[in-house]
DNA sequence: CGATAGGTTGACTTCAATCAAACGACGTGG
DNA sequence: CCACGTCGTTTGATTGAAGTCAACCTATCG
């Protein structure tokens, strides 16, 4: 305990807790679905309920209004791959086939606006500026796949880590002062990273202990962004 | 070499060397690019060269006549993820934002017929029913990606190495006799299951020595299909 | 207060990586 | 034809990074 609040310096560094706000303003992503605005419904869930499961017909679609939300993909040994965590403002589910091919999960109490997919193809069949829009927004999905498959066949443990707080922290979670604050626990990180929990505290441990972050249970500070950056930026060549 | 002859039985079972067939029939990928037929070129590379590099400019995109090719992703200091594998008649770099993010490398001498990209955009924004394939196209592509998370995040190397072979058996480089005929070599092949040459080797030992598959260089008998689904197979729940 | 959930740390194990050597197939040139 | 070099593959010995098992700590909450 003591040593935590030597790493973090004061502890008032983490008193700051900033409301995360509803669905930001000038996010291109919930864009998209403006077309179907009259179609949305407001849905709540809490705290690890499930959204929809994987194999379910693929009905909706959603725009995170409040809260975090993750994607999950389970094989029949319990072993858990975490996908993608969604933000206020993130859609999710838009790309998707017949059913769905994930779960999604309230990783924190959740406030999210729910569309019916078959409007949204409807729209996109009439209105050739948001077809263009959704594949633009494919075309960026599948890059991020692809750069987390690097991340997953070929980074470390470290790297991975700390890609990850950098990931976290370009996606508005962050305040000016270096503040993250994840809405997800270790277990989630570790099954989003394909690492075991206490790897994923052991790694976060080394950059506390390097100076490079401090660490109080969910609020994490990056003292050191370019340290941050040297580990777990190793960008493509 | 003894060795090798008493698991694979007779050295006749991988006599039939049947010739890679050019853009199969019935294909549904390449039904795609169907409305830029007169905007097509045939451009070939040979093998192991590069038909663009990440970060070019993404002016074509491409259906493979004939032959095999990576898409590769590199990190600075070597390391070296192969994304996909693609074989006659699978397009690639049809969803691409301004620029390739990624690489692709002929894996053998290839055929490959190209289009440019801002056509097919201009396709799709005059004809919504091939917007709509384009749609579904990336929508599968998710999925896959996803798919290949879970392999890359929680998978055993012997359970992507028995997923791979069943990946590659399903996607027509099978014939009826369970002869399979990869096209990558084990380098290729360590690059996209994210392991190491040799874990790909032994692996493949393993399941030599098991019975389940039979090996000759880049010739694989699948001599125990059940048994490999067994182990690759353990899909989500 | 005790119970619970999440996080951290330590000791030990294990799976895959690394380092090293050798083999087989193939092509080239003497 | 054979010697030689190269490339891709295989196998063995050893190391090491991350996983597993276990204990304990800290907050939070009824």
């Amino acid at each position: 305990m003591s040593a935590t609040l030597q790493t973090i310096g004061q502890r008032a560094a983490f008193a700051t807790v900033k409301a995360t706000p509803e669905v930001p303003s000038g996010t291109e992503d919930d864009a998209i679905l403006a077309p179907l605005a009259r179609h949305g419904v407001t849905v709540c869930a809490d705290r690890n309920e499930e959204i929809f499961v994987e194999g379910e017909t693929a009905k909706y679609c959603y725009c995170v209004i409040r809260g975090c939300v993750r994607t999950v993909k389970l094989l029949e040994d319990g072993r858990r791959q975490v996908g993608e965590f969604m933000l206020p403002g993130d859609l999710f589910a838009v790309e998707s086939l017949d059913a769905y091919d994930f779960a999604a999960e309230a990783v924190t109490d959740v406030k999210l606006r729910r569309y019916p997919r078959a409007a949204l193809e409807a729209a996109a069949d009439r209105d050739r500026c948001l077809a263009r829009r959704l594949r633009e927004r494919s075309a960026d999905r599948l890059r991020s796949a692809r750069d987390r498959m690097v991340m997953l066949g070929r980074r470390t443990a470290a790297e991975r880590i700390a890609g990850f707080l950098l990931e976290m922290a370009d996606r508005r979670n962050m305040d000016a002062s270096g503040l993250l604050d994840l809405p997800m626990n270790r277990t989630d990180m570790a099954d989003h990273l394909g690492l075991t929990i206490e790897t994923v505290c052991r790694g976060l441990t080394d950059l506390r202990r390097h100076g490079t972050i401090a660490i109080d249970r969910a609020r994490i500070a990056i003292r050191d962004p370019r340290a941050l950056g040297a580990i777990g930026q190793k960008v493509l060549h």
